[in-house]
DNA sequence: GTTGTTGGTGAACACTGTTCAGAAACTCAA
DNA sequence: TTGAGTTTCTGAACAGTGTTCACCAACAAC
């Protein structure tokens, strides 16, 4: 019998190469690689064959756990939502907790770079993440909301921040030549364009080019979501908007 | 000497081809072929090659008019806006203005296939697309809002469309088989899904199964666009908000 | 008529996602 | 221990991508 613990005596040929060194692939090592790969080579840069390279595994050994780029994209997408708790439903602060999940969420979009790109691209109702639908429909139903608006109001706040978490992505690639090191230079420029511009063709861009680019991302990230809350929490205690008109004033 | 306007005399070879019969290429005919392929093929069958073949050239001949083909696609994200007259602001009206332009721009969006995938990869701060933001500026200043909420509440609208019609278009992707002529069987086989969901988990998808998928696109856009015109509304007449606290009460 | 410039050609390069025959490595039965 | 069967990985290949480059044909100007 083998001695399995044994080291290998120096007169004996090595044996075999039997148990390859390597960890055996999984989904879960795939999709760490290609998160390496995506934070070191950006959305553009993540092919089959870097993340293959990652692993040191031929190309092909990926197609035996994922059956496509997209699956390996959704697989990397689910994970955005790992240990995103939502907390219980609470009528009472439910503004402060939409802030709360918006904010995380922005946030979890920005740790790995052009996380905004993947999650732009799939929609979150594959089985994995309806419990996040579920508890955000259960906050807005807390909040006392109309059906109506109960079955839009996550759509329209992810949609928010998906997208303006890739605009500030986009912004970024604009300016490649700054390791995302010197935003402010990039703001000196942008708000300069701006007040160059002739004043009698653009007097809101001239006059408003300090607001634009001064604030930071932050600020106009948190002031977008309040006036989305604000408009939502308009509807509290009223019926369900009717089809024809949206605005009965 | 060579008598132009006259036809060519039969017992005559003909005249070696001069002028070839083809239009010369411009930018213009370059983005006209490249509309038709998105439109035929889609965003991922969008390639330089399909465009070349298209108008009967070399693909190289393209890279003469077009440097990349990311600034083919930046003329085509710039045709998005032409001929998009924003009307004159009316401090009276900015409600109903606000909701036409949203209205147009998701027609604009849905009247080429993919759009909204162009559009989210762009910003608009062209040179080309400026005066359409400084018109949209104009309407929010006529409302009477303060200044930092002017600033965001246009690109606040314009993710909410992108965002909005991308969706509309990453559904109708995972249904390839309709040739988008059957939607209802769509939304038939997403409504019993929500609805054959464990109740006692998913309490509120189950409850809004109906809500979430029966009623059409037109009114769930619409809505999403009154939540937003409601918050930004409601700062009408405040001062500008501070960066601590967005929500003072 | 001879130039130079421009707009076009076809071939090539270095990539991409995906597939497939075959070769390892592992598991389990005899 | 042997042998069969299954799973996992390899290397090569295919068709397609964006982009570049030497060459060529047509046009304008001197």
């Amino acid at each position: 019998m083998t001695q399995p613990d044994m080291p290998t005596p120096p007169w004996e040929r090595p044996p075999k190469r039997r148990r390859p060194p390597r960890a055996p692939l999984s989904r879960e090592r795939i999709v760490d690689a290609a998160y390496a790969v995506l934070d070191r080579e950006g959305y553009d840069g993540l092919s089959m064959r870097q993340v293959a390279a990652e692993l040191h595994v031929a190309v092909s050994a990926l197609y035996v756990h994922v059956r496509d780029k997209d699956e390996l994209l959704q697989l990397m997408y689910n994970r955005l939502f790992d240990g995103y708790e939502l907390p219980e439903p609470d009528p009472e602060q439910w503004r402060e907790q939409l802030r709360n999940f918006a904010r995380q969420g922005r946030q979890r979009l920005l740790s790995h770079r052009d996380m905004a790109k993947i999650s732009m691209a799939h929609v979150p109702f594959t089985p994995e993440l309806l419990p996040h639908v579920e508890r955000m429909l259960a906050m807005f139903t807390a909040a006392g909301l109309p059906r109506k608006v109960v079955a839009i109001a996550g759509d329209l706040l992810s949609t928010y921040m998906d997208g303006f978490v890739l605009e500030e992505s986009l912004w970024r690639d604009r300016y490649p030549e700054n390791g995302g090191a010197a935003p402010e230079k990039m703001r000196e420029e942008i708000q300069s364009y701006f007040s160059s511009l002739p004043p009698d063709r653009f007097p809101n861009l001239v006059e408003l080019a300090d607001v634009m680019v001064d604030e930071s991302n932050d600020y106009r990230f948190e002031l977008g979501v309040e006036i989305i809350l604000r408009g939502i929490a308009s509807y509290i205690g009223e019926p369900d908007p009717g089809n024809d008109q949206p605005e009965p004033g």
